[in-house]
DNA sequence: ATCCTACGATGGACAGAGTCTAAGTCAAGA
DNA sequence: TCTTGACTTAGACTCTGTCCATCGTAGGAT
């Protein structure tokens, strides 16, 4: 976490209150925030935080590497803060909760060349949708 | 196409020039229209149409699994006729065109016992994502 | 320690996508 | 043909996200 906040300024960011606190209100496993909901948290540590603010910073934070962005409902994107581990989202789809899973074998591997359609292709995203065991 | 028409009448469907138009709009393959676009091509057929009812009739034939409804991007979602053959997705990052593609294996069957959390996964969502020739 | 200034924060207006509602219309069964 | 409840309509509304002009401040320079 304080890790974050030295490399990101290592890299010229400026290290303000608010940045601060949204890195650490993103901080944890199987965190999968809203921007609003990232919104309501850094506000209990620092009232006067900027829906803007919070947006900006985490469209930084997403642009350089450190936080994931995932929209699996169509509704509000989540920001993931797991980035440096290869995952994939298992999404309960009673209650929207997500949880980061690690899938065997390797996606990009099961698309032939003939249905690549001269793509070149560089990422795939794997969502997997069920109940989880409280909606089940 | 007339097929979906009289399934759906069989299924207690009201058949009204509006669903009809909707549907129509829909016909083909690889097509990938958002709300608005559909719409847009509705009106060109029947001026008077609204955009609840084109909203309406799409989100009725996702619940009849008739179309598929596919958010790619975070932007508008899109909506996929070709609900009746297992697909997934190839997006170009560049202009966001779609191309349905098939491929190899059940992906599925890669999320082992121990990384499904209690959860009774029941489908799985792939997204492919690269450059399409012309963006290339 | 203080000053400067460019980078960052603020909040309010704006925009795009989608939902809701009240009132009017019409498909299709009697 | 009549009736009725399902469907459609227009527009207001909500939610998510972006933009902009102005103000504030982190951190290097002195």
């Amino acid at each position: 976490m304080s890790d974050l906040l030295e490399r990101l300024r290592g890299r010229g960011w400026r290290l303000t209150s608010q940045r601060r606190v949204v890195a650490e209100v993103l901080d944890g496993d199987h965190v999968h925030l809203t921007a609003d909901e990232v919104h309501a948290r850094a506000t209990q540590r620092l009232p006067e935080i900027s829906r803007a603010t919070v947006y900006n910073t985490l469209g930084e934070l997403v642009s350089l590497g450190e936080v994931i962005e995932v929209s699996t409902d169509g509704r509000a994107k989540r920001y993931d803060p797991n980035a440096h581990q290869p995952h994939q989202h298992l999404v309960c789809s009673g209650c929207g909760t997500i949880r980061d899973v690690r899938p065997l074998g390797d996606p990009l591997a099961d698309l032939p060349a003939d249905q690549r359609f001269g793509f070149t292709v560089s990422e795939v995203e794997v969502t997997y949708r069920g109940l989880c065991p409280s909606c089940a």
